[in-house]
DNA sequence: ATCCATGATGAATATTTATTCAAATTGGAC
DNA sequence: GTCCAATTTGAATAAATATTCATCATGGAT
């Protein structure tokens, strides 16, 4: 597999995990993971995934995602929810303007939501069944940006442009 | 009126009308009405008032609210939602460790909602009625920080301590 | 009014982060 | 396979941002 694309998923993970306050800081959780990389790349990678280093209550900063709700509580730190929705979907498919993703039975409408809310700026809306889910991405978005927005919510997400 | 308080009220002005990319354009448009201070200063400001530096869709660095959708759409651009919160709310008090918010009649639910969804950091719920919203902030927030994290949202807002 | 504590600020600086530029790598098309 | 264009990357550097430290202002308390 790509060594981007594993260094971005390893990137996720670590932002998600801990309470990161520099790129140094995640440069080093990486590279215990067996990644090498300048602080240039990792810069690049923080930009692509849309990482911000934000302002915390306690007057810290820390790294997170975009509109990410980081009040570290115990209760969903180890249950990830974006874990969750990565089991909970299989497939993104593209036609035209429009994407569907598939979806495990019954969760399509929980992952449309989350979708709704969290890709807003790519996403203009979506509708979803049971297991499917339309996406309608807004006007000037291309394919790679979806997929990109979607793989930031939904870890591991498989896809065919 | 303090001038922190009106560069700080600046400030989230800029940066809801225009784009961007730094804090020395920030500093500039600030200039031009009127304002006087160092780098430093508005350095300090960003981070009160949990300004972010975002990359947006186009490649480009923005500076936004964390978590707010800033696709530049003509629908909205002139007609600012929290604008219309700022009239339709009158005021802050708090009682203990909860916040009630006063707003005109019919608006509480609307509000409350974008409370929730903007400010959960700090807010653990809020439940709404005709006028009156309870807010429940979370354990260890502050005063303080209740009334900074409803002043992004709420421009202008009257609040007692 | 005077004192004290707290907050606000700027200049200089440290730190952090983004970009440039050149090199290396990758992924087709043929 | 070779070629070419795209992408990825690192080292160095530029640019941007945060903090330090000293100073000044502000707002009580007495």
């Amino acid at each position: 597999m790509d060594i981007k694309k594993e260094r971005h998923i390893a990137i996720r993970r670590a932002v998600k995990n801990h309470s990161i306050s520099s790129q140094e800081e995640l440069k080093n959780i990486l590279e215990k993971d067996g990644f090498t990389f300048a602080q240039a790349t990792l810069s690049r990678d923080i930009k692509e995934l849309k990482i911000v280093k934000y302002p915390d209550v306690n007057g810290d900063y820390i790294y997170t995602f975009h509109g990410e709700n980081n009040y570290s509580s115990e209760l969903n730190s180890s249950a990830d929810e974006n874990e969750i929705s990565s089991r909970a979907t299989s497939s993104l498919e593209f036609s035209g303007g429009l994407a569907i993703l598939k979806t495990r039975p019954g969760y399509a409408m929980g992952i449309a939501s989350d979708i709704d809310s969290l890709a807003s700026e790519e996403i203009l809306g979506t509708i979803a069944g049971d297991d499917t889910i339309l996406l309608i991405p807004r006007e000037g978005i291309s394919r790679k940006a979806v997929i990109d927005v979607l793989q930031n919510i939904i870890l591991n997400l498989k896809y065919e442009i």
